[in-house]
RNA sequence: GCGCCCUUAGCUCAGUGGUAGAGCGUUCCAUUCACAUUGGAAAGGUCGGAGGUUCGAUACCUCCAGGGCGCACCA
């Protein structure tokens, strides 16, 4: 057994048994926490609970989830010290789209496509594969020391999960605020499904800028390949270069297969000053053009069929891919004369997938839709009212300003790894409705064939729904218990994406916020602090470091100096750094031992004026690091404990102590022994949130009998003392 | 285009209305001492630029420059 008289420290001969006694301690579980000592009475009523943003199930944790884990468990180990009933759920995401793509690329290796597949089959080995994974996800997750209750454990696909999902979706069918409609989606070619607007990216690209000469106009496009449909010559009602040409108003042009007759459209969201102030619109396969569209009531036609090739329409280019059909529609234009210069450097933004950054093709489509505007309204007022905060507070406005500006969302995904959506459509009238029971097979307008919808909910859905799901919503005590949350803790590349969804769930279905603090982490990139991606090939493994260095130096190495909302610069040698300091606690504690093994520690001797300084002195920063972590200032606490424990304790206060217990006088020696078991004692406690392992394995080796995980925090907390 | 954030030591970053700090790195010295995964010391910054508020600004305000990030109207 190792143990304190080795040395150096040797971190990874003692964290897993550490952790294993923590485990089966119980205390993960607020219901198996020990009574509360004196200092914690009054504590253990109010609850502490933290919901952790489940990691996805299919692979290893990178660094962006120990940071987030290091934070919760900070949390959470903190306020347990303080007494309170705490818990913090972990949690694994099937994360729909993303595994279906991790999976598929499984696929692509067994040179197997999953298009084509059964999709049932597709779907279990889907689930095979993610259960298979989640085992060394959870791994991880406790190599990192996170304590938090696996007895409590949930995965998004459980099946009371999936229940409440979908009755959730039947309620807002019921309420009005989920429509079927046949609106304009993004669409990815490569993945085959629609996605949101959180779904996709912006990417900035040099094109061509066609200008095609349109009867007596001239537009602009970059697209020519989406223009044989266009019949409709849009421009600003209050253009005076256009005035002679009337709302409605029909002309005959030459086009690119030959005579149309364009319609005249007066529309203010031309812009004047930009191009010709003249376009003609594509509205099957534009938000803009389908909104003008929409709003004079104008027929739409698809001119780029679900695999990116031209339709019947195109006439002599039908058939071919976007890019091949580009050119040679130019080439046709310019031989007819329509063509009138080209801008050959055109800047311009293209929405991509954020998966693939393939381009999005947007397709109208027939989707299940959530209406936003009344959801939305109950996330800005509860902002407004404070009973949400966000740290770093500036994310409020951010999240205000998405809310404020949010539109219809589209939740229809045509993959097959998620909640299937309960419903059913007509075969004949088109119609949708929702069926949990799977009993319906008429449709209820009609009277058509209604078969079931084989769409699966946008992940995000089903998650945004997480806390109260996660506690058992409805009948549950532990929903009753623990809900409203304390904290959110995620990433702020989650505050479109995740938090919104989350707020607004809970206002509607559980009718009371998830959570009431969102506290938003930067991003952890590499050294240099550049984006960690694998074809650039900085990808830190964090769990290599966690072997390497030890978990406690990871952890703490990532929260010093990290304050929130920020992006962290990983490096190895900053880790390296907090080895060293674990190693310090580890040798400064030998120190102590070695020279107080004599005394009782049980009565407390008299204490010289000298010794008592140096007590007051550390009580001072023990109420100083508590107030900073009240206030999620963790970067702080931690850079102050760390610079305590070496600066002062280690280099000054050992080192004169060294010089009393040389002393004649015994009761000088009594007090310097005393003292430093006691500074020693109270350090490793306010340590013990960031760097969990060493200094319980110090508080073992002490003879505590008591495990450091549950002990009394040693400040001021508690103010009836 | 709009919005948010950042600019402080070689690098990565804290911080405060009274003319600056940490970690890593660098240089020099020490070493049978709990610890060489160490101790002691040192070098190194006109706190992005300009203006304003103030007795006083790196900090508050305005503008400018550079960098990062986010966003559903430029065909």
């Amino acid at each position: 057994m190792p143990s304190i008289f080795d040395k150096p420290y040797e971190p990874k001969e003692h964290e897993e048994n550490i952790y294993r006694i923590w485990e089966e301690s119980g205390f993960f579980n607020p219901d198996k926490l020990p009574p509360p000592t004196a200092r914690q009475a009054g504590n253990r009523e109010k609850t502490f609970t933290i919901i952790m943003p489940p990691p996805n199930a299919n692979g290893h944790l990178h660094a962006g989830h120990t940071l987030f884990i290091t934070l919760e468990d900070i949390m959470t180990r903190f306020e347990r010290m303080r007494g309170k009933k705490t818990l913090w759920i972990p949690g694994a995401d099937h994360a729909g789209f993303e595994t279906q793509i991790v999976y598929e690329r499984e696929l692509e290796k067994q040179g197997r496509s999953r298009f084509g597949m059964d999709p049932q089959k597709l779907y279990e080995e889907i689930l095979t594969f993610t259960l298979e994974n989640k085992k060394y996800m959870e791994a991880d997750v406790r190599a990192m020391g996170a304590s938090c209750d696996w007895s409590r454990e949930k995965f998004t696909l459980d099946p009371e999960i999936i229940r409440e999902t979908q009755r959730t979706f039947k309620q807002m069918f019921d309420d009005g605020l989920v429509y079927r409609g046949n609106r304009i989606i993004n669409w990815c070619q490569k993945h085959q499904t629609s996605l949101s607007d959180v779904e996709t990216e912006f990417r900035e690209q040099n094109d061509p800028f066609y200008y095609i000469k349109y009867g007596p106009f001239t537009i602009a496009t970059s697209r020519p390949e989406t223009k044989f449909g266009d019949k409709y010559v849009v421009m600003h009602p209050k253009d005076e270069r256009y005035k002679e040409y009337k709302d409605g108003q029909r002309l005959e042009v030459e086009w690119i297969n030959g005579k149309i007759t364009a319609t005249v459209i007066k529309d203010e969201a031309i812009d004047m000053a930009f191009g010709t102030g003249v376009m003609t619109i594509t509205p099957w396969h534009d938000a803009v053009d389908f909104e003008i569209a929409e709003r004079h009531g104008l027929e739409k036609e698809q001119i780029i069929d679900w695999r990116g090739k031209l339709l019947p329409v195109a006439g002599e280019f039908a058939g071919m891919k976007i890019k091949e059909a580009r050119s040679k529609i130019v080439e046709k234009l310019k031989e007819k004369g329509l063509l009138i210069k080209i801008d050959e450097n055109y800047q311009h933004n293209v929405k991509v997938c954020y998966k693939c950054e393939n381009l999005i093709e947007p397709q109208i489509k027939e989707q299940w839709f959530v209406k936003m505007k009344p959801l939305a309204k109950l996330a800005i007022d509860a902002v407004n009212d404070g009973k949400i905060k966000f740290i770093p507070e500036n994310y409020k406005k951010i999240f205000l300003y998405w809310m404020e500006n949010t539109i219809d969302w589209n939740i229809s995904r045509q993959i097959v790894w998620g909640i299937p959506i309960p419903a059913k459509l007509c075969e004949k009238c088109g119609v949708g409705f929702p069926d949990l029971e799977n009993k319906i097979n008429k449709c209820p307008k009609c009277g058509g064939e209604a078969v079931a919808d084989t769409d699966t909910f946008d992940t995000w859905f089903s998650s945004g729904q997480w806390p109260y799901l996660v506690l058992g919503y409805p009948d549950n005590k532990d929903f009753k218990t623990f809900y409203p949350t304390d904290i959110m803790e995620t990433g702020h590349d989650l505050i479109f994406r995740w938090v919104p969804r989350m707020v607004i769930f809970g206002l509607y279905r559980a009718k009371i916020i998830p959570f009431h603090t969102v506290y938003l982490h930067g991003l952890v990139n590499d050294a240099k602090g550049k984006k960690m991606s694998k074809s650039k090939g900085n990808v830190i493994n964090p769990l290599e470091l966690s072997k390497k260095y030890g978990t406690d130096a990871l952890r703490i190495g990532l929260i010093v100096g990290n304050t929130p909302g920020t992006d962290l610069a990983l490096s190895e040698d900053r880790i390296r750094g907090y080895k060293n300091f674990a190693n310090k606690i580890w040798n400064a504690t030998r120190f102590v031992l070695m020279n107080s093994s004599d005394i009782d520690r049980s009565k407390k001797p008299e204490i010289t004026v000298e010794d008592q300084k140096l007590l007051d002195e550390l009580k001072m920063i023990s109420e100083d690091v508590t107030t900073d972590m009240e206030n999620f200032r963790f970067y702080l606490a931690a850079e102050k404990l760390y610079h305590y424990f070496w600066h002062a304790f280690a280099d000054k206060i050992i080192e004169a102590s060294k010089e009393k217990i040389k002393n004649e006088d015994k009761s000088i020696i009594l007090s310097a022994k005393w003292t430093i078991f006691e500074i020693l004692s109270i350090s490793l406690k306010l340590l013990h949130p960031f760097m969990p392992f060493i200094t319980e394995k110090i508080w073992q080796e002490m003879g505590n009998k008591k495990l450091l995980m549950v002990e009394s925090w040693p400040a001021t907390a508690d103010k009836q003392k």
